[in-house]
DNA sequence: GCCTTATTGCGAACCATTCGCAATAAGAAA
DNA sequence: TTTCTTATTGCGAATGGTTCGCAATAAGGC
């Protein structure tokens, strides 16, 4: 997994750093989407003496490069990071067991060629975050 | 636009004071989605003696009543606010001129029976966030 | 190995939002 | 109308996630 980030980060003129590379690790691995105090948590299992300030930075730098991608899935919980896969755009959160479902699916594609075709919209990004109930929760 | 705000309170057993009368006004009156900051600015035109931390509670009143519903628009932005309607879940930001606009469509309802009958999630919150570039602002 | 400069680690700063609590006022009851 | 109860307000302080400033460190080109 470590060759994508040092391809990427070189690529873009970044440097691979141990930091990176552990942040990386955490949300590479990672079964859920964590929270960046998550992410830190985790970095410091694998480096104790991991920064909280480096992990919010590795980041975003991630998010900038297209590697990682922040989720915001309700007001009041914090920001949320996965690892960017190119069909996960579509979230079901259930409110029973509180996971984070990814749903692949062409709906995205769907949208998008509808907006652009019937309204001129040009969409770059589309999240589509659906909250209720998992089969396995509605009683 | 009043008499909406008063039922739904005394309904509830909550009370119509002068803040939740004046947010609720600026609310409903206003074009855009406002940030709770840009509400407090407004409530204190009507009021210059209006309180943010009121503000706030009566926007999350609100919310909770479904009045009002908040809106995360983007993980580095502040949540804003809008008058529920029943039909706006579907949300175009665009990059260009920063405007949000609403688009209501049959989408939202494809979505709900497609996750329920293929998946069993009873979806009971659909939020669609597409970020892009609008028609006249794609050169 | 050297040198440049991107990156780190630290703590303090920030900003949106919430809280604690005494003072106030809504609305039910008299 | 006046009284009484208690929900609500206003204030300032606290919180919590995230960012910043800056000196110290280390990546990676030469």
């Amino acid at each position: 997994m470590d060759e994508i980030l040092g391809a990427v980060l070189r690529e873009s003129g970044h440097r691979l750093t141990d930091p990176r590379r552990t942040v990386w690790r955490v949300l590479y691995t990672a079964a859920e989407h964590l929270t960046a105090e998550q992410v830190t948590e985790r970095a410091r299992a694998a480096d104790p003496g991991a920064n909280r300030a480096s992990v919010y930075r590795s980041l975003s730098l991630f998010a900038d490069l297209g590697l990682a991608r922040e989720l915001n899935l309700g007001a009041d919980q914090p920001t949320r990071w996965e690892i960017a896969h190119s069909d996960d755009q579509f979230h079901l959160v259930c409110e029973g067991c509180e996971k984070v479902v990814h749903h692949a699916g062409r709906l995205v594609e769907e949208v998008r060629s509808h907006l652009l075709r019937g309204h001129g919209f040009a969409a770059r990004r589309v999240e589509l975050h659906v909250s209720g109930r998992c089969a396995r929760c509605s009683s």
